[in-house]
DNA sequence: AATGAATGAGGTTTCATTCAT
DNA sequence: CATGAATGAAACCTCATTCAT
């Protein structure tokens, strides 16, 4: 239950993500247009300028809505790289589509936030969000690299920076029309469908395990791709 | 020069490129903001109301500017791949750089577009500028295969698709706080700066490297390399 | 047919009328609204800056269509008024239902244009409109002083400006929400529909008895009325 | 005093107030134009987007800038006819002057009101305006009907609405060519002047008058007019 | 702290009118 | 004469943000 007023510092923490949630339950709903503040506030039950008193601006909620998934994401990889179990790129990849893939929220929020955080956010938010990144990327990528010793050191993170990196680009391509699906249904045949009418998901394992393929060698990625085909 | 009216539709193209300069002209001068309709239509000496003559709304124009980009890099691309002449990865990084890279303006505006398209492109303009964007990555793709005997069907149009998706991802986590230079210049030190402080070109090299190695192999790329180095 | 090019005064009075026509055209179509110029003059197959060489403004248009209307009524009054035949006010009230009550464009047209034509006509347009309106209601008011002697010079004239006044302001207050009807079909019930749910047509008939009755006294009223009912 | 900002009903109604009173300001100073909503919201000291909050459109200010004058108008009259005190047609005349005829206002308004309603206010707008001014109506007709016996049930409203249609109409016949004036002055001489140069307050009491005279015999109206002559 | 009225920039739209061709 | 591109004013609208209460 919401107090009236957040006087206690947890209850700013709770307002906070009541906030999130509203933003995130509008977005799922609609996931085709960001609501507007007065709409969030409204969905959190807080009026319009109440929602100054949490987040400075819009963006920064997009921001922190965002980072709440990366956090979700990231907990998991690190969890599994940091454990003893042997890893290989089919367990990446059943985690990026349980995280990032599957959920409807992540992806366009990851566009929208990538594409438009030079906007508005103050540089010292989003580098503070950069550092938050930063140590995320560090630790998923020193575990990496633990696990496959063929990778140079920095090459764990440039690792998931590059597969972030494709997750993010070929969403973006896939999804830039409007249409919700990750596939393009468009019907009008011939040459164009042949050409972007792939389903998203497909084509970014394929897309990652070449990654992987050139980075880390064979070793993880060739005999994954055999058991799973 | 161009003429008071545009009565052809010669007239007419030429307008609308005049108004697409216009526009290029302010966002490379203040790559930060996107300047108002008014401005665009005021560098470009129109009428507010003519600028609606000649797009749809100001996310049209920016699809249109984007295009033109995409349109210089691709007929370069194609130009090379339906040549004779040797190519491989060194060449296609050349073009990449040449044309997406060191412009200021064509990855803010693809980082822009990709995150933003669905907002007020009307369906039909989003399909067809997908449906221009499909032919020129099936014919990129088709002559990359010719090159590379290696690629099965599809494969090439499927490593330019990655290819993009990776100049664009990478950029956007590179670019996603402001900074108009291609390496963050943040001073914090530390772990940050190890991890973040990493130059987008050089990056973006290695990345598109090891993805056209684990796709290609190295017949194409490590050859090269060693030729360029 | 018309000529491409106006160039004889016939072929100018022609255009002037194929304009007129395609204005009524479009007004009688959808009575709530006025075209715009564009629409006019594409449904007369013009273009859009060759309308403006037939009439000044879009105001004197429907300045124009209104006085064609006009034309036509007095035509048939005076026509009445000046024949030997007696004449009561039924026979009027069926020359005012006839041009101008059933006819959608006449009163809608009169309405806009008495309300608005202070804006846009130039002075001596008005001046001139109400020049030869005031010729036609000269005559049409020296006829019926010609049928009724009680009336004083300039008691007929009087009687058909303020018939006419009584004509525009009560179709006005009745047709004033956009209700192409001449009856407020509002279903409210109660005091509002026994105020306002009166039919045009039935009270203007009543008013306009009235008005004659309180102005030529029953001798032509009275009478006519108990013939019909 | 008004303040900063309008948190309680009474405060909103006093800004409605206030912007009505700009509008009015402006239309009082020039009449033949109407402002801008831009210039309405900057005369009564507010910010465009302001003026939204507080009107739907800008013909629903003109709209309620007329009733109010209306109400104005209609309070005098409902006074006079629910009183004891005796009154003629001439006390009728002088309220419609002193609140219609005499206010530069009154008159354009009304008549770009009732002319142009149908545009843009939407019909639950026009709807209640309507029923709040059938309400007025409906009582100043029923004191009519106190005062005098020999008006049929129904009859006082069908007065006061066709003397509002005569007000108007001869209104907008007498001024609808841009000049202020009750009387047109033009010097065109000749048969014109006799016929149009008629004075707008004289006709209007004439014709009322007549009207009533028709209506209510000449209890009322004669012996009034012979006392004012 | 909480509120929601006020702001103001600017995108979108319409359209009567003008003017170069 | 005919054309329709260009104009520019203004309505309309949305919305993130601010600030008096």
């Amino acid at each position: 239950m919401i107090r009236q007023r957040a006087v206690q510092t947890e209850d700013k923490r709770e307002r906070h993500e009541a906030i999130l949630d509203a933003a995130e339950r509008l977005l799922v709903r609609s996931p085709d247009r960001v609501a507007s503040v007065a709409e969030v506030a409204d969905a959190a039950g807080l009026a319009k300028g109440t929602f100054y008193l949490y987040f400075q601006s819009k963006e920064e909620l997009l921001l922190a809505l965002h980072e709440r998934n990366i956090d979700v994401f990231f907990s998991a990889v690190i969890a599994m790289v940091e454990s003893d179990a042997a890893i290989g790129i089919d367990e990446m990849l059943e985690l990026i589509h349980r995280h990032m893939v599957r959920p409807a929220l992540f992806l366009p929020l990851a566009a929208r936030c990538f594409g438009q955080m030079a906007q508005s956010v103050p540089t010292e938010a989003a580098v503070a969000f950069k550092q938050r990144m930063a140590e995320r990327l560090r630790r998923a990528g020193a575990g990496m690299e633990r696990h496959f010793p063929q990778l140079e050191p920095g090459d764990g993170l440039a690792l998931f920076r590059r597969s972030y990196a494709l997750i993010l680009g070929l969403w973006q391509m896939s999804a830039s029309s409007g249409d919700g699906n990750a596939s393009c249904a468009f019907a009008e045949g011939g040459v164009t469908s042949s050409v972007f009418a792939w389903g998203y998901a497909d084509e970014l394992d394929e897309a990652l395990r070449a990654l992987w393929h050139g980075t880390i060698g064979t070793s993880a990625t060739t005999p994954a791709r055999s058991e799973v085909e």
